[in-house]
DNA sequence: GCGCGTAGTCGAATCGATTCGACACGGGCA
DNA sequence: TGCCCGTGTCGAATCGATTCGACTACGCGC
């Protein structure tokens, strides 16, 4: 009878086995069986191994999953939502630093990762996809809808570097103030035309100049918090909104900024990160102008290696990777309902190579 | 009684309301208010609309994915997964393209991508992840294990440039023929003493030069697949296996490459990736030589962009997002059930700016 | 006017595990 | 000798949905 268990030897697609095959195998209870296999509760030795054996036999691969995961009402999954597309978000090295991060923490838990992009009018995974937390990471403009899905699901929601949103538990980063820092290290220097180069502020990511009511438009958090933070200090500061965090919108950013006469042109732009910064070098390089002689450039995020080309750029140094174990740790905390406290990262002023004091003119 | 209902209006951990709250509101039976839900079977618009109110009152947030996946057989969750850490994974373009590719597939199916990571000793996540098939990209030494786990769980199984493996869908390149193409090139331009750095072959990502036993030690076959490619056009060309697939190792192992004499030296270099062959020529500039004058350079991949700083490297060009849209679309066809064909790749030579003629020394 | 098909609804089985409570048995302690 | 408790095992409920088969009316055709 139970001899059926040798059709498993060679068949084609034999519907996996059960934990109930296995426990007739043995001989024993079903409940018996999950005992054994789990390690929890007392089974006698002699029982577990013939459990054991009889899961050789039948080639049982543990237990389902989604049975699992419905009973125990947890998937051990955890929803990373990113805004962009793949390929776009991962052009930052902030991005894989920070997912990194992540990863590391709810890796070592034992739990995946669900990547769930938000492009398009693509819901089906924010508000199906089997979760036990939620991550939202760049997640700017459609932030509300997005958290007021998950929210109705009744996940934790943690977000990194998003305005402060009920039920939203955030893991914060000094934009503002280090922005600032940035700014006065400038001034310091006695620049006082600069320009600012921002990440793309609204949901069309069109390259365009600041206008003058982006606080109304903006919504990407990022952006906003790191351009007040310039604003604090040089309240007439000139913007340029990129399309993107990447050299090449870097660097049509800075062309802009920099056309025209020399005498009219900034001494000094801030741009909002690495890639950006080093954009707008190549752009001066391009217009003839020398850094930091010329123009003087300062970055944030603090992006090391092969990218930077043997620039040591004045920047704002970041803690993604901490970050993002932050956030992990984070998300980590809430769904085993504990209360998680909230995270603030600092960063650090790195003063490199492309700062100098303006040349009088 | 049923005015229970209103305890989620502000209450703090409210369970997640359940199909069968909903019935009981709606005054239906449970499998009508599924029916109704769903939209399958026959129901009348009067009772759909009552089930659509107490769904509406209760805030229900659908159906719970997992109770439904164990129901279904199906989580809708496809694992992806890469072998080293993912800061390392994505620094290569690479990768992200290919992995752009999968999601573009599989998101517009509505499958959420697990990211699974192979680091350490953690099995934990290829062995009891709830997923529907599983894609192995850049998974070299430890194929087989994985395999054998994942096969045993029953799921699909996808790999993308893997050796051939009873019960895996391989997605192909042309590894071998494309670097022999690459090889051929420099041969038709009359160099006979080349050198090759390759991606890590092993395990253990250490930068040395090529052991003599290789092909027993080599686990990773993309890099075995395109040194023999090489080595079937140069049979003696000295080889150095880098330590990761980045600029920084490239510019290593090139600087390995071309120390001692002038007269020693390989006039050209074929790298396993673009992001190597880049290193390379900053390792060749480093010791005086130039390219393509001094030292021809051959890549591999095709990347674009900032990266390579307005070089046009001579490269071959593969397809990585349409190789990921293949390996997402034969895991979609494996999981439904229906045979998925194999599909292979190929490269298209790039003659770029990087090689030319031996200098006759 | 009778029977049959169908729209609409419901009950119950099912997916595969976990876990609580109950039960039987044997040994230690009073 | 009798009682209690711990060990080992089992049955049954449970997680939350889907879906099959059955049942009730009702309308239509013959």
């Amino acid at each position: 009878m139970t001899s059926e268990a040798s059709t498993g030897e060679k068949g084609g697609v034999r519907p996996r086995p059960t934990l109930a095959a296995v426990a007739r195998l043995a001989g024993v209870s079903v409940s018996t069986a999950s005992l054994a296999f789990s390690g929890a509760g007392p089974v006698s030795d002699a029982t577990k191994a013939r459990v054991a054996a009889a899961a050789d036999e039948l080639g049982y691969a543990g237990p389902d999953p989604r049975a699992q995961s419905l009973r125990r009402g947890r998937s051990g999954i955890i929803g990373v939502v990113i805004e962009e597309r793949l390929s776009d978000a991962f052009r930052d090295p902030m991005n894989i630093a920070l997912l990194d991060g992540i990863a590391d923490v709810t890796g070592a838990a034992g739990s995946g990762l669900l990547l769930l992009t938000e492009t398009g009018d693509d819901r089906a995974g924010i508000s199906s996809a089997p979760m036990d937390a939620i991550i939202l990471i760049g997640c700017s403009t459609s932030l509300e809808e997005a958290v007021a899905i998950v929210r109705q699901r009744g996940l934790p929601i943690v977000a990194v570097e998003a305005r402060e949103l009920e039920g939203v538990l955030p893991i914060g980063l000094d934009n503002r103030a280090a922005s600032a820092t940035g700014a006065r290290h400038l001034r310091s220097l006695g620049h006082s035309d600069i320009g600012v180069v921002t990440l793309p502020l609204e949901r069309s990511h069109v390259p365009r100049p600041l206008p003058a009511d982006w606080e109304r438009v903006a919504t990407a958090h990022t952006s906003a918090e790191r351009l007040r933070g310039v604003l604090d200090v040089y309240p007439e500061a000139r913007g340029f909104a990129a399309s993107a965090s990447t050299i090449e919108a870097g660097r049509e950013a800075g062309l802009a900024l920099l056309a025209g006469d020399r005498a009219t042109v900034p001494t000094a732009i801030v741009a909002q990160s690495d890639l950006l910064a080093i954009g707008v070098i190549r752009a001066a390089d391009e217009v003839g102008m020398i850094v930091p002689g010329d123009l003087s450039v300062v970055g944030f995020d603090g992006i090391r290696g092969e990218v930077l080309g043997g620039i040591d750029l004045t920047t704002l140094v970041q803690p993604a990777v901490e970050k993002g174990r932050a956030a992990g740790r984070a998300a980590l905390q809430l769904l085993d309902g504990g209360p998680a406290e909230p995270a603030d990262f600092t960063s650090v002023f790195h003063p490199g190579g492309t700062t100098a004091p303006p040349r009088t003119r």
